[in-house]
DNA sequence: TTAGCCTTGAAA
DNA sequence: TTTCAAGGCTAA
């Protein structure tokens, strides 16, 4: 057997879930759970009345943030903006819950400059997908008795992030006036530039396509504004390269290449699915809950493979070098992919899966061994740092270009591009931060900081990989293992 | 100001 | 024609 074989094939087109999969022991993780359909208001946890502004949401809530919204209201917020808003509670602070609106994943610009009634909006379609979701979710519960995350698959920002120009980190949301030509509009931590739904931004000036980024006239400077909706404004930097608002077009387009978190989500939950319902069929021993966690990892790893081909810049490279960039960085790549999940989806206590499943740390510090443990303790830890730092999805997408393209891999045929490439994101990842955080002046030496720690990470998971792999635990024809031996292979 | 119910109207 | 997510109305 030639591992590497099967993993070019891959990076030459062949597509995923062909991968033929082994039978492994019992660790004793999983745990029944009793699935609660009813869906509660993820601002109030009140009853959910239907779709209201991107999700689903009670009826008071669903008002709350029309009225605030169309009436331009400015709350203040006479605690520590971090109230608990609750069914008994949410009249109480008027600032905090709008916050958690926006938090959750309700959108601005669908309420109407216009007013009109009646009628559907842009996130028909949006509404449509995110029920197939649910549904499928509910599927997958069945198919592996894991619980589900109860918040909407949404980027949801860390808590307390500030969308209003009041908040608690005076400036740091804003483009300062002196490096941008137009009037700032906050560039907060979350992304309004992509929904994880819709289609991806373009990432160039679209009259007449509107994007996410569009906010309600009161939200921007008013001669941006056409008909209600506003739209991107591609203007310079005092630093040199296109940015559009504050963004490098650069960074814009390493946004543009990320893979549809739902879309993968709801992949990989539906071959999970597949696979525990087929071994059901089959008579075979369903999957450990280590079993599941390898083939969830192997299929995250195919789309990261699947990223890497469409990208820019990787296209461009031949497949040799594709090959030694990808064996090189996998489990960097891996490892970011879930720490970023946390960073942006993850609660206290717990880690998110690429499913959108949650388990509790209490149940793997209790159940999973004292190696995997730790790795998942020091990868909390990693994402502490990174919450601390408020990095967002645009430097976490320079992030995996950075770990992709890296100019100490050897025998690279073409490493002067390789090198070039770094260099480029580099650049553009110093002028993102240095506009979007203006009052944070070493973001980028503290963001890459964090690379070394990724580095040490990702190679304890490799170890531990390793290590499960030699006593026979993880599944047959693994990609995670092909790459495991490719690389070891070549170092 | 809130929140439950009503009306509207484009898309399915 | 039906659906359902917008905006509107109004008692509390």
């Amino acid at each position: 057997q030639d591992p590497p074989l099967t993993v070019s094939k891959y990076v030459e087109g062949l597509s995923i879930g062909e991968h033929a999969h082994g039978r492994v022991p019992l660790n004793g993780m999983e745990y029944t759970y009793d699935v609660d359909l009813e869906e509660l208001c993820p601002v109030c946890g009140d009853k959910v009345s239907g779709y209201h502004y991107g999700l689903l949401t009670c009826e008071s809530c669903k008002g709350f943030f029309k009225r605030t919204v169309q009436n331009n209201k400015r709350y203040t917020c006479a605690e520590n903006q971090d109230c608990k808003i609750d069914k008994t509670q949410r009249k109480r602070c008027p600032f905090c819950r709008f916050q958690k609106c926006l938090n959750v994943g309700m959108r601005l610009e669908a309420v109407r400059a216009d007013r009109m009634r009646g009628g559907r909006n842009k996130f028909g379609p949006m509404y449509k997908r995110d029920r197939a979701m649910k549904q499928q979710k509910k599927a997958l519960i069945r198919a592996t008795g894991l619980k589900i995350e109860t918040t909407p698959p949404m980027p949801s920002p860390a808590p307390q992030t500030d969308y209003t120009f009041t908040g608690s980190l005076p400036g740091i949301h804003q483009v300062p006036k002196g490096i941008l030509q137009t009037t700032p509009i906050p560039i907060a931590p979350t992304d309004y530039d992509r929904s994880l739904y819709g289609p991806p931004s373009l990432g160039l000036p679209m009259p007449g396509l509107p994007t996410p980024a569009q906010l309600p006239p009161q939200y921007h400077s008013p001669d941006s504004v056409v008909g209600g909706y506003t739209y991107p404004e591609q203007v310079y930097s005092g630093l040199g390269s296109p940015q559009i608002l504050g963004v490098p077009q650069l960074v814009l387009e390493f946004l543009r290449c990320d893979p549809d978190e739902l879309q993968v989500q709801s992949k990989i939950a539906a071959y999970l699915q597949q696979e525990q319902s087929s071994r059901g069929v089959k008579g075979q021993e369903r999957l450990s809950t280590f079993g599941l966690m390898c083939h969830m990892a192997d299929q995250t790893l195919f789309s990261i493979v699947e990223w890497a081909r469409s990208c820019i810049f990787f296209k461009e490279l031949k497949v040799g070098d594709q090959m030694k960039l990808l064996h090189n960085c996998w489990s960097e790549l891996l490892v970011l992919d879930f720490i970023s999940r946390q960073v942006q989806q993850g609660k206290e206590g717990s880690v998110v899966l690429v499913t959108g499943q949650e388990i509790e740390m209490a149940s793997i510090v209790s159940q999973a061994g004292p190696t995997l443990t730790s790795l998942v303790q020091r990868g909390q830890e990693l994402v502490q740092k990174l919450q601390t730092l408020q990095v967002d999805r645009r430097e976490i997408a320079c992030f995996k270009f950075l770990i992709l393209f890296n100019p100490d891999v050897k025998l690279l045929e073409n490493q002067a591009f390789v090198e070039g490439v770094q260099e480029q994101v580099n650049g553009a990842l110093l002028e993102y931060t240095l506009c979007a955080y203006p009052q944070y002046l070493d973001k980028f030496s503290q963001l890459l900081l964090r690379m070394p720690e990724l580095r040490a990470l990702s190679a304890q998971a490799e170890d531990y990989l390793c290590y499960k792999h030699l006593s026979g635990e993880v599944p047959c024809n693994n990609l995670l293992i092909e790459m495991l031996h490719a690389k070891r292979a070549c170092t």
